[in-house]
DNA sequence: CCATGTCGTTTACTTTACGTAAGTTAGTAT
DNA sequence: ATACTAACTTACGTAAAGTAAACGACATGG
């Protein structure tokens, strides 16, 4: 295993959007900001999972964590900027994937 | 941990590309045909792994493996028509990582 | 013939990531 | 007090990935 002889900041983009699940809850995001169990149940992601990802998601400045102290308290995670520009990578990706994927596995 | 919601294509998309090092070895071959060391030396994948990953990717019909029983022999990997077709992603993921990833970690 | 080298791949073993299930905390309702 | 929900967190087992060494096919050189 070697050094890369790649672009850095293309290697660490793929690296966030390769790490399981972040692209589903990223697509999942940009369909409006929501909280934890609605993400969790649009597809199938472990509650454990799905909290580490939101913080590592967090960290990366791509989602945005915010609670509003109503009551029941209520949190919500949406998409910053850098995570909205994600989009037309979505985008593709679902192209794709209607173009070359078959409906039944 | 619950079935999906979302279109089952796109999870498969998704799933493949959402694997590691895929992404990266797509995009590799998308600069020509080339063979297992020249991918191996791109970036810092472990042979182990990226024998599996192109023996998955031929599988999903994403890359084809051709031997040249020259001497020494030759295999070269190339993308197929259906890995061709993942070059809008790949590129939507150069211009976000370009746009949005500091250059320096 | 036997040692040496290369390429792609495989095996054995360790480390890291992920999945499952149960527990925690804070607030609300019964 | 008990029960319930949302959002985590902890503990633990399994699966995936990393490391290192070895393998088989072939070629070359002594």
């Amino acid at each position: 295993m070697e050094k890369s002889t790649i672009c850095p900041r293309f290697e660490k983009g793929m690296q966030i959007l390769s790490k399981r699940w972040t692209g589903l809850i990223v697509s999942q995001l940009l369909t409006g900001p929501q909280r934890f169990c609605n993400i969790e149940s649009s597809f199938p992601i472990s509650g454990r999972i799905l909290s580490e990802r939101l913080k590592y998601l967090e960290q990366e400045g791509i989602v945005k964590r915010e609670v509003y102290p109503e009551t029941p308290v209520r949190i919500e995670y949406s998409l910053t900027e850098k995570g909205i520009a994600l989009a037309p990578v979505i985008r593709e990706i679902q192209n794709w994937s209607t173009d070359w994927i078959e409906p039944a596995q």
